[in-house]
DNA sequence: CTCAGGGTTGTTAGCGTTAACAAAGAAGTG
DNA sequence: CACTTCTTTGTTAACGCTAACAACCCTGAG
């Protein structure tokens, strides 16, 4: 459509003409300059509205060499928890008055996180959010001299940049404190892979949780946060009759778990109770409904803005660590031994 | 770092000096223009890898007024559906040489996608992927003059801008056919809302299959695409004695029915037997595991960028509409009467 | 030997905006 | 009333790149 319309978009320039003024007043009343008449002003404002005018922000972000883009990288956006936090990343920069590229990677290896940040880096965003739940993106954030602001999500202890993460220590410890508050004499653990600070985070809190507790620490169960390999670990721990608690790290594996029980006839709760983590939509809707500790990736995505955009407004290079606090929620998925 | 370098980014006329040719040489180089000696372009190539040259993006743009950069507007990426399509569309643009900038619209009400649409243009997008399921977001698609080449995903019958959708109403057709097949009398359907394309076109084949059959057409009954929907779906379901096969609209409420029947003691697939729409990575994981349709948003997000980049670089204005087949997923969720 | 024609490079002029400075008028001060 | 100061506006010069054109060199045909 208008292809062979012709009339190309007006700009400042036609603007100021048809105002009759130059087209720096016209620059100054787009930017709330205060030396500026008020009637000329509203002239100024006439002609915009009358010419459908509308700046070209490309040209502005020549000039000003800020772009009002902020980049994100983050690891498969197709699961629940990068999703919602990429969501929540969204939703507050543009209430920030940013946009926001997005670069989702399949794999997270160095060279993928480097990669990312060269490509947003050459499109000109002003700061990067990396959504970088694992060892390897962490350790390729610290490595990187990158010249652009930088926030890391879920980036565990990497110390060159802000970090904001949810206390997965707590979650894990919150987890396994209410399965031997219950009675049960240990609790075993279906855990994340082991390349993810957040599956280390919560292995940690369970462990400490039993050890404080003075209780044997059984072996953790592998998963890669699958339903399936929550599937499989569930079929061994069925045939271990001395299991009557798990705590498993994602509700995804969780879902995998009870599946196992059912199919094997472990009924959940009476003969083992479950604990899930992230609370998905999906978890109070199990059977049965599934005990787990929630995650607010939402604001963990909005805090990640309000950090980088303080950065990048005030400068000022504080190394923050910004901790969300998991919270537990008891469903039908626990019961007293 | 580095705000005291003092140190400039080194630009074109940078790498020019450096190799001792003009900086419309160094840009023959950067554009693959075929006149350019091949010992020059070396000597160019040099220079800017010693200077760590990179060229900006955002000064190319002004003057070739693209840039390179797609816009994406979506309703709850949180949702598996839209998150899948999403993270189909970011791959193919990236792999494309586009960049991806993304809207994540709450509600979809005409003035959400136009404020969106508006604020992408603003931008500078070269063009635009609109994620519209809701009629009222296709409509407001089709209602909109816009300047910039659009495509719809999901968007239904409006005919302004090419489409590219699944087949709902062949996926409601395979679901209803296959527990026709089965034996049962009559199938019931839990409906997503009714402001939805792909529920309407989900009911529709529901719908065309049990007439064709000569059956009797329930009542279907309404959810929002929620787990609680389907749940409260299928506490009134259960509480029917006549009802024996159920096509739930989507997963996440047919996991909310699974729900409500394994509350009421009906169990499935021996009494009733239930089949779901999407096939989210949890259904195979249900108790009982799934029958569903399968979609493959991710191929959906993959054609969207075709078509739109053929679109961008062709010219031609074909008024295309792609459409996607979903494909039957046999689980243990349904059986025989 | 001359001249056309292609390959290769340089020069100049934008793209549409903001920044920096200059200029003119209004207003306040001694 | 002269002089400073503030407000308002305009003029010019970037920002870093590509497009258009000009200029030069080299080759080969007449």
């Amino acid at each position: 459509m208008g292809s062979t319309l012709g009339r190309r978009l007006p700009v400042m320039a036609d603007v100021a003409k048809e105002a009759g003024v130059s087209h720096q007043t016209v620059s100054r009343v787009l930017n709330d300059h205060p030396n500026v008449r008020s009637e000329t002003r509203t002239r100024v404002l006439e002609a915009i509205d009358k010419l459908g005018y509308r700046r070209n922000l490309v040209a502005r972000a020549l000039v000003t060499r800020h772009s009002r883009t902020l980049g994100v990288v983050s690891f498969d956006t197709t699961l629940y928890g990068p999703a919602s936090t990429v969501y929540g990343i969204e939703q507050a920069a543009r209430a920030a008055g940013y946009f926001v590229s997005i670069v989702s990677l399949k794999s997270i290896d160095r060279a993928g996180v480097r990669d990312a940040l060269d490509y947003l880096a050459d499109q000109g965003v002003d700061g990067i959010v990396v959504v970088a739940p694992q060892r390897s993106a962490a350790q390729a954030l610290a490595d990187l001299p990158l010249g652009v602001p930088t926030v890391a999500v879920e980036g565990g202890e990497a110390g060159e940049v802000p970090v904001v993460c949810v206390d997965q220590f707590t979650g894990g410890r919150l987890a396994t404190e209410h399965l031997l508050s219950l009675g049960h004499e240990t609790v075993w653990h279906v855990r994340g892979p082991s390349d993810w600070l957040e599956a280390e985070g919560r292995v940690a809190g369970w462990r400490a949780a039993l050890e404080r507790a003075g209780r044997e620490v059984p072996r953790p169960l592998a998963g890669d946060w699958s339903p399936r390999s929550g599937y499989e670990a569930g079929r061994s721990l069925a045939s271990m009759k001395n299991v009557t608690a798990v705590f498993v790290a994602n509700d995804q594996m969780a879902l995998g778990v009870l599946r196992a029980f059912t199919e094997q006839g472990v009924r959940v709760p009476e003969r083992v109770s479950v604990v899930g983590f992230d609370d998905i939509p999906e978890s109070e809707f199990f059977s049965p409904p599934l005990t787990t500790i929630r995650q607010d990736f939402d604001a963990v995505g909005r805090h990640s803005i309000e950090v980088l955009v303080r950065l990048l407004e005030g400068g000022t290079e504080e190394r923050e660590r910004l901790v969300v606090p998991p919270t537990f929620v008891p469903r039908l998925s626990t019961a007293r031994v």
